[in-house]
DNA sequence: AAGCTACCCAACCGCCGGCCA
DNA sequence: TTGGCCGGCGGTTGGGTAGCT
């Protein structure tokens, strides 16, 4: 392995930061303020480049900083947005106070990135037909037992030989779910053809609702990082 | 205990756009 | 208008370490 050189062409450091300096810059920029990052290392008896400096307080020193368990919430509003922005690190940290953008790109690319190409989901609804539910018999109730991972799923429906319409169960999606739901009218025409439904774009929580199923069918839940990786959520005759 | 492997994450690299002379 | 400087950003690297054999 190529070793990563200790010191610049310039014999400046590089490199893992040690305390003094640590301490030395935070010195530095909490009397100083942040900015003018060139300067900063002559200014504050540092041996790094301006950039070093500033990268090292803006994802280490720097104060408020959010250090390691990124929890339940954080993960699922990371995966939101990434589907909404990409890559722009940037941008979903500044979403997540405490976070730096560092920080959350690296948890993508080491933990989210494997554990979004496990996710796709085939929800098997056999004998729905014969469900009769006394609250109302037109809906039926689909919780997920990894609610994380759908929650940012597209569904693609597929073989569904009746109308139905999904509502998500809670917030967050609300214009999603209209913009399927009109959707949804459309492809009901080409469903009575008996032609495959298939609708996309639409996200949901931990728990959906599918309403107007009177006939067995199977849904699909297709994540749309990962076509391939099916598992069952739903196979509990109703 | 030692060697190996996979993983995590701090830090670097290079590109780009904004600003200013 | 142009060229240099600077900061911001995303991609990548590699050192440290935990876990496995």
């Amino acid at each position: 392995m190529k070793q990563r050189a200790k010191y610049d062409e310039d014999g400046v450091n590089k490199g893992a930061w040690t305390a003094e300096e640590d301490e030395l810059l935070a010195s530095y920029v909490n009397a100083v303020g942040e900015g003018n990052w060139t300067s900063v290392p002559k200014k504050a008896g540092l041996n790094r480049r301006g950039k070093s400096c500033r990268l090292r307080w803006l994802n280490y020193l720097r104060p408020n900083i959010k250090r390691g368990n990124i929890s339940v919430e954080e993960e699922e509003l990371i995966i939101r947005l990434h589907k909404l922005l990409g890559n722009r690190w940037s941008l979903i940290a500044g979403r997540l106070p405490g976070r730096t953008d560092n920080e959350i790109k690296n948890y993508w690319n080491t933990t989210l990135s494997k554990k979004i190409q496990t996710k796709k989901f085939t929800i098997n609804m056999p004998n729905i037909k014969a469900w009769k539910p006394k609250s109302n018999p037109l809906e039926t109730k689909i919780t997920s037992s990894i609610s994380y991972s759908i929650q940012t799923t597209e569904l693609e429906c597929t073989k569904a030989s009746y109308p139905l319409h999904v509502l998500p169960s809670t917030s967050g999606v609300i214009q999603t779910q209209q913009i399927n739901q009109q959707n949804f009218q459309e492809e009901l025409m080409e469903e009575k053809k008996d032609k495959v439904l298939d609708y996309n774009s639409f996200s949901f929580d931990d728990e959906m609702w599918i309403a107007g199923l009177e006939f067995g069918g199977e849904i699909n839940v297709v994540d749309d990082y990962d076509n391939d990786l099916v598992c069952s959520l739903f196979d509990k005759n109703l």
